[in-house]
DNA sequence: ACCCAGGCGGGCG
DNA sequence: CGCCCGCATGGG
């Protein structure tokens, strides 16, 4: 699955940066992903992470500067999930057609592995908003309260993403400012639990019910929230958040349109897709998604053309 | 102009 | 438990 060439770069079979990164997970809303040159790079703590992809049909080829080569390539081995075993993934979530196409379109996209602050933050940003709003709020913030990042000659190159006890220093009004709306006060109260109450670190290796129960003790995390910060920030797999796309696309294939609880969707989900479901959640939202955002902008092309 | 977005807390019955 | 409401803000 993941192979060391000779010249120090790997190959890594059902891996597709581009899919990965499409698919509005953490490291969408603040790595900067050039598709063209299909370089990616991104502030992991306090060191920059630099790489070049490039997607292919057999395998994705990733290369990264030789100088500290395996210290990037455990990080990207880390981020992307590159150690999952994706035959026996898609062998268990290939149930229909639906499933079967999206993979077909979507093949190679992982699910992430971020840091626990990193992902509530994010995803605390992301309640009833937009991808590209999401990513630009989030960008602000680490433009105006992350730390800088420096190399050797002390030079700052980057900026990195805020802790939550960096996050304690400014108020909710600045989080406003920077454009996190009604969602600043869920900041501030994050910031402030999550320094001084709950570490979130410590949550690792606490099974998934724990793990959501706990998370869900802020104040501006709730049960999608929750579901999204166990499954890309712990690796929870038995993590299925459902938000406004799910909800939509399970109702229409699996209900004939018939409006569902949430609780009612999380037991299919379970059923359905078992100890993979996370998966599952990726390739539903990321499909449906996709394909209808695509319908809307050549629609409207149709229209104003 | 109107509608929507990877929802949540709070108030109500 | 379920239902309903307000919430800030940029883009289609």
């Amino acid at each position: 699955m993941k192979r060391i060439t000779a010249n120090g770069g790997m190959r890594v079979k059902d891996f597709s940066i581009k899919h990965t990164f499409e698919s509005a997970q953490p490291l969408t809303f603040h790595a900067d992903y050039n598709e063209r040159e299909g370089t990616l790079s991104y502030v992991n703590y306090d060191s920059l992470i630099r790489a070049r992809f490039s997607d292919g049909a057999a395998a994705c080829r990733i290369s990264v500067d030789p100088e500290n080569s395996t210290k990037i390539e455990r990080e990207l081995a880390s981020r992307f999930r590159l150690g999952d075993n994706m035959d026996r993934i898609y062998q268990n979530i290939s149930t229909d057609s639906f499933m079967e196409s999206a993979i077909r379109q979507y093949r190679g996209m992982r699910i992430t592995l971020n840091d626990p602050w990193e992902t509530t933050l994010c995803f605390i940003l992301s309640q009833y908003n937009n991808v590209k709003r999401i990513r630009l709020i989030v960008q602000r913030f680490i433009a105006e309260f992350g730390p800088e990042i420096r190399d050797g000659d002390g030079i700052a190159i980057a900026k990195g993403f805020p802790t939550s006890e960096r996050l304690t220093e400014y108020s909710e009004a600045e989080f406003r400012k920077a454009g996190a709306g009604f969602r600043a006060r869920y900041v501030a109260n994050a910031a402030d639990f999550c320094t001084n109450n709950l570490n979130l670190h410590k949550l690792r290796g606490k099974r998934y019910p724990d793990l959501k129960e706990a998370l869900m003790e802020i104040s501006g995390v709730g049960d999608k929230v929750a579901d999204c910060i166990a499954l890309m920030g712990y690796g929870s797999m038995e993590a299925f958040p459902i938000d406004v796309w799910v909800k939509r696309t399970l109702e229409q294939l699996y209900f004939n349109s018939r409006e569902k609880s949430v609780k009612e969707l999380h037991r299919f989900a379970e059923e359905r897709w078992g100890d993979y479901m996370g998966y599952a959640q990726q390739y539903l939202f990321h499909s449906s998604r996709d394909n209808n955002l695509t319908v809307i902008e050549s629609n409207s092309i149709g229209a104003s053309g």
